[in-house]
RNA sequence: GCACCCAUAGCUCAGCUGGAUAGAGUGUCGCCCUCCGAAGGCGAAGGUCGUAGGUUCGAAUCCUACUGGGUGCGCCA
């Protein structure tokens, strides 16, 4: 049930009217009439831009056509006046009883703003993805953050999605990682040992190389590291994917899967995918020029094999393999994608740090090339988090113990508080997180203001049912009742264009549109008694009153739930 | 040097497929609890939408150039 949705039906029906009727020419495009509402709510409730669009291709004055549709729509039921507007705007103003038909279709409609957007479509978020070295650190939280979002996002429209995080178990840093596990093992058997350069020297480390004395005892004391090396790359990486689970965990994200990039080597799983590149032909042996402006130090031309993603947007062609022969990053990457355009996905998202931009065009190319261009790759990059504590920037350090990890955020100030803040940003552009005014609790906080709304609603509802009172039809007819409604009705909009978008935080910021504007009404009945949703010694007032907030709690709540926070019954 | 992202109120940011007088929060100033939850509300003030062109009936939005900031640029992942 979309409002707006059904009243561009009825505009379209117009237009095709006007066709028949002669008004209008043949075979004119109506896609890009929209239905929306209007900048200005004294203008309407809705507005068309109908006429405008057509102008140009009916060849008529916008006017003309406007004046035309106003005439046709002015006289459907749920119409009250169609009147002209500016260059040819055509405002709405639509029969109040709509309104209060509005809000009692949300309270019985299940799931109110769920869309069939997305068609059972497949797809595939890719998020977070961390190197399995240690312990969930805040960049990758935004990331989590908006990856789940954006994975409940689609399923709310519609898609079927899979959410997935690729283990990067494959390079050389598992390797630093099992000595650093290995140092600790020492450790744990009594030894003095120290962290050289390009070992993790990490407390949390401490527990592993116990835990690997606990399982092997002594076997590894005194020996190379080519008798280990193996086993305990396993056993850390195991570990360390197993914190980071429980970080994933203690933020509320669950993956569908995860794939591992070592099972891609050594099953023919690379050299399948750069095969059907070559089958392509797209793969040859060639030499790079070395990028202009600063000249690396150690550069020296070298052959080496190239996809040739150039035929596919990319700015140059990348090496799929190092000059000792050994796979780079990227062709490990490229069978994985090839893995999951295998799966039958219609869509691939991947949501990336900021700092792998550079990488973007090359694996969008992959990915049309694999495909022929049948699946489409988007990458969500999310910028920085800049951590602040009262307005003073919090340096992050390692070594002074300022390390900010994921688990310390959240236990900090909680998932909730941190899911909502990170979504208040759109993804491109950089977030500033203070945890003093994270944990605040006052209008600074957005998530305790949209929060308190929902608080609010469930309030009254609680005492309306302790009173046995049960809802009827609404009546509405202050100005600022009907605000509510209007935003009640923006919200199956406002789900399909955040998802075509990718787009969560229209989300948060659509919920805390509708909370100010029904904590406004909230307060309006301090002066005006009649606009309370609790009438005291009145059932019957009552009961037609409480179905407002009982449609606003339903929207916040599915709202909410789609970003992952809890809509919480009452503020403590 | 090249590529990608960003530039909107003092500050932090929204802005839908190009649409009407560009919106919130915060900060500043004034007001509102005998009142359903003041963790709230109302009002005032605050803008050459980085600059210059272009496309269009119409541009914060699309195109080009420039300025300023971020990120990246073979053998890191």
């Amino acid at each position: 049930m979309n409002l707006f949705a059904q009243m561009r039906s009825r505009v379209l029906d117009a237009l095709s009217q006007m066709i028949s009727d002669g008004v209008l020419p043949d075979g004119l495009d109506f896609a890009n009439v929209a239905v929306e509402p209007p900048r200005d709510a004294a203008h309407g409730d809705m507005a068309t831009n109908a006429a405008m669009v057509l102008a140009k291709p009916a060849k008529m004055k916008p006017r003309d056509i406007a004046e035309a549709l106003a005439e046709r729509l002015g006289l459907l039921a749920e119409v009250e006046s169609a009147t002209v507007a500016g260059p040819g705007f055509l405002n709405l103003r639509l029969d109040p009883s709509i309104w209060a038909d509005l809000v009692q279709t949300i309270v019985t409609t299940p799931e109110y703003g769920r869309s069939d957007m997305g068609q059972g479509g497949k797809v595939n978020v890719e998020f977070v993805s961390a190197n399995p070295t240690g312990p969930m650190h805040v960049g990758h939280t935004r990331g989590a953050v908006f990856g789940d979002a954006l994975a409940s996002l689609l399923s709310y429209a519609g898609y079927e999605v899979t959410r997935e995080y690729y283990i990067n178990d494959g390079g050389a840093q598992v390797d630093v990682l099992a000595r650093s596990v290995y140092l600790r093992y020492l450790q744990a058997h009594g030894q003095e040992v120290e962290f050289p350069e390009g070992t993790y020297p990490g407390d949390y480390l401490i527990g592993v190389g116990e835990a690997l004395k606990e399982k092997v005892g002594d076997t590894y004391l005194d020996k190379g590291e080519q008798f280990w090396l193996a086993d305990v790359r396993e056993f850390a990486t195991e570990a360390m994917m197993e914190m980071i689970r429980g970080d994933l965990a203690a933020l509320g994200v669950t993956m569908d899967r995860f794939f591992s990039e070592k099972s891609l080597y050594g099953t023919g799983r690379i050299e399948g995918a750069l095969a059907e590149l070559d089958g392509k032909d797209l793969i040859y042996r060639g030499t790079l020029e070395p990028p202009k402006g600063k000249l690396p130090e150690d550069w020296e031309p070298r052959e080496q094999t190239l996809f040739r993603s150039t035929a596919y947007g990319d700015d140059v062609d990348r090496p799929v393999q190092k000059s000792d022969g050994a796979w780079t990053y990227f062709a490990p990457d490229i069978a994985y994608h090839w893995d999951k355009i295998e799966r039958g996905y219609d869509q691939l998202i991947d949501v990336l740090g900021a700092d792998h931009g550079g990488y973007v065009k090359r694996m969008k190319a992959a990915v049309a090339a694999l495909s022929d261009e049948r699946v489409p790759l988007d990458v969500k990059l999310c910028q920085l988090v800049k951590l602040y504590k009262n307005g003073e920037p919090f340096k992050m350090s390692k070594r002074a113990g300022t390390f900010v990890t994921l688990r310390d955020v959240v236990e900090e100030v909680g998932a909730d508080v941190t899911r909502f803040v990170m979504l208040t940003r759109k993804n491109d552009a950089p977030l500033d997180f203070d945890f003093a005014k994270a944990i605040e609790q006052s209008k600074d906080n957005p998530v305790y203001y949209v929060q308190y709304a929902h608080a609010r609603c469930r309030s009254v509802l609680r005492k309306a049912e302790a009173a046995g009172i049960t809802a009827a039809s609404p009546v509405l007819t202050d100005a600022a009742e009907i605000d509510v409604v209007r935003a009640l009705a923006e919200w199956p909009r406002v789900v399909e264009i955040a998802a075509r978008t990718h787009e969560p935080h229209r989300i948060a910021f659509y919920l805390y549109d509708l909370a100010q504007s029904f904590h406004a009404l909230w307060n309006r009945g301090n002066d005006r008694p009649e606009l309370r949703f609790w009438q005291e010694g009145d059932a019957g007032s009552t009961a037609a009153k409480i179905l407002l907030p009982q449609a606003v709690s339903v929207v916040i709540s599915a709202g909410l739930g789609i970003l992952g926070v809890t809509p919480v019954e009452e503020m403590r």
